[in-house]
DNA sequence: GTCTATACTCTGATAGAC
DNA sequence: GTCTATCAGAGTATAGAC
């Protein structure tokens, strides 16, 4: 493959990343990302062979962001209350970063399983070491005993939703865009916050 | 209009809520959801001009599902720890009826905004008495001192994330469905429970 | 109100020249 | 590798008979 080839190539990529993003792949067309990439549709299918192609391409990439470094940091060895505060703290910057994966993702997920499922399984996460942790940590009455599929659960659905419902929560606040933005920054100390709380003994 | 009009207008409905649940409005068919109603396209266009017509029909009766009976709630007349222990119990009663609903509206949301903030509008939800609520029971020292802005997204994240996420945290998790079911059930007490020691004092 | 048949448009995909 | 031109199928919408 030559070295124009792989730029086009990269091109289309990034194209049909914003493109699948934001119109999910029902809504995207070809034509359109063709287009934003600066190309013709031809050239789409003479790199990707279809549509579906194409798109599986873009989301096995963006679906491993969606737990960035969550595998690592559940074995990393740090108590509880650092891991919860590094945890939400790498992934509210991960997802501030790329605000829109999130709904994509759930979009996705849940218009197509069959397609989901091939990915899910590389995550690797294994709830069960935190599971132990939290046993250990509470037998020594460092913290209350808490569920790991509750807490985990818990943390991730707070630290998500935000992005997820955008709309919905910024309308209901009635904020402004960059309102918003400091929301969301405020959301990070109070997510600690009400996590360790909760689980102090 | 007639009895049988009336009848085949509820079919439709029915029919093309399933279908624009379970695929989003780029993903469905109207041959699908007439084939589901029983009657033929043309029959579709009879009774709602377009497609565009018969999902707005849908969405606007079952978007009002998604905050059910929120409004009343928070504006009730009781302690913040009897309204968050209501809230949950109910919301979960409502989401558990139709779990498939939050996913379809985030879909809409992130895909369609525009098309959204039509009905938003309507919830009439406002936070401003949950918070002057949790500033007078903070002041009596029944509750720490906490932003509702946090608080009320927090408890709707936790209620509405595993039901939006399902493939996600039922293969994390390596549940079958009946033991997801009971892993929904356990979150009641869990997410309250959660909420309440959060902000103890 | 309900049906069959069809018009028309959009879109994914391919053929073939350069 | 990249383009123009075009096909084939799908999908929304309408015409018109009953």
């Amino acid at each position: 493959m030559t070295i124009a080839g792989e730029n086009t190539e990269k091109q289309i990529l990034i194209a049909a990343r914003d493109v699948f993003i934001a119109k999910g792949y029902e809504g995207a067309r070809m034509q359109e990302i063709a287009d934003q990439a600066g190309i013709n549709k031809a050239l789409l299918h003479y790199y990707f062979r279809s549509k579906e192609n194409l798109f599986d391409a873009v989301f096995s990439e963006v679906a491993t962001h969606l737990f960035p470094a969550m595998k690592q940091l559940l074995e990393a060895d740090l108590g509880l209350t650092e891991k919860i505060t590094f945890f939400v703290k790498i992934y509210l910057q991960a997802l501030h970063e790329n605000p829109y994966i999130p709904a994509f993702v759930i979009n996705t997920l849940n218009s197509n399983p069959e397609r989901f499922l091939k990915y899910i399984k590389k995550s690797g996460i294994n709830p069960k070491g935190l599971q132990q942790q939290i046993e250990a940590e509470a037998a020594r009455g460092l913290i209350r005993k808490v569920k790991a599929e509750h807490l985990l659960v818990n943390i991730i659905a707070m630290c998500l939703f935000p992005f997820i419902a955008r709309p919905i929560v910024q309308n209901i606040f009635d904020m402004k865009d960059e309102e918003y933005l400091l929301y969301l920054q405020d959301r990070q100390a109070e997510i600690i916050d009400f996590v360790l709380k909760s689980i102090a003994v």
